[in-house]
DNA sequence: GAAACACATCGGATAATTCCGATGCATGAA
DNA sequence: TTCATGCATCGGAATTATCCGATGTGTTTC
């Protein structure tokens, strides 16, 4: 994950829409949820979500796997990390005392 | 942190001028640089480095203070360990093992 | 084959971003 | 006081995002 990478990702979270669908996705790792599903969820028009999605499979968030004539979305955990990680970087970068409270939160799980 | 406050973090983020300009804090810190400072490092009018200034201020990414005419800014670590923490959170709650190599990986702080 | 279903894509209208020059408003220097 | 400096804000033009209905494509069912 670069700036090149981290750019379209924080662009496609940067929306209530998908951020929420994104959110809902990593809920439901690893099973994931149909793309009719998240329209549902969304309570917007079918073709307006579709585009919603585009951007953040685009930003590769979201992985699409076909199912029949459905299409199964899933939440792409290691883009996530790799956003996390290329943002805490800058910050770690011979500075521990700045992330030592981030990992100390973190180590709830 | 939670969407209302993510969003328009995320937002000010998904900018390429402001991203470098807020990784340039981060590096930065806990020193500061001055907005004169940073309009030179964008490339950018004066102007309109003070609105994407404005953006990140208002998203609680950035702090500033006054020194002489000059005004110093400085990145907010606090609400950058929000947005990770509200981003992260989701795929901990009860599904450690998603988390578990982020937090190997920001070990090395 | 025909119809129904799930989803993607196109066209176009509206709203929001982005960018700049010009101007305003403090602060420090002469 | 007068002038220069550092920064914020205003007004407006160009671009981009967002949203929807309509249509297209592939898949299952009858």
């Amino acid at each position: 994950m670069n700036v090149d990478t981290a750019l379209p990702a924080l662009a496609a979270l940067a929306h209530p829409t998908r951020l929420e669908a994104f959110r809902l996705l990593v809920r439901h790792e690893p099973e994931g949820l149909s793309t009719g599903e998240l329209v549902d969820a969304s309570g917007l028009t079918q073709s307006t979500f579709s585009t919603h999605l585009a951007v953040l499979a685009k930003a590769g968030l979201v992985k699409s796997e076909k199912l029949g004539r459905q299409q199964i979305q899933r939440a792409d955990i290691d883009t996530l990390r790799g956003l996390m990680l290329f943002l805490a970087k800058d910050c770690c970068q011979g500075r521990a005392e700045l992330c030592e409270p981030l990992l100390a939160e973190l180590s709830c799980c």
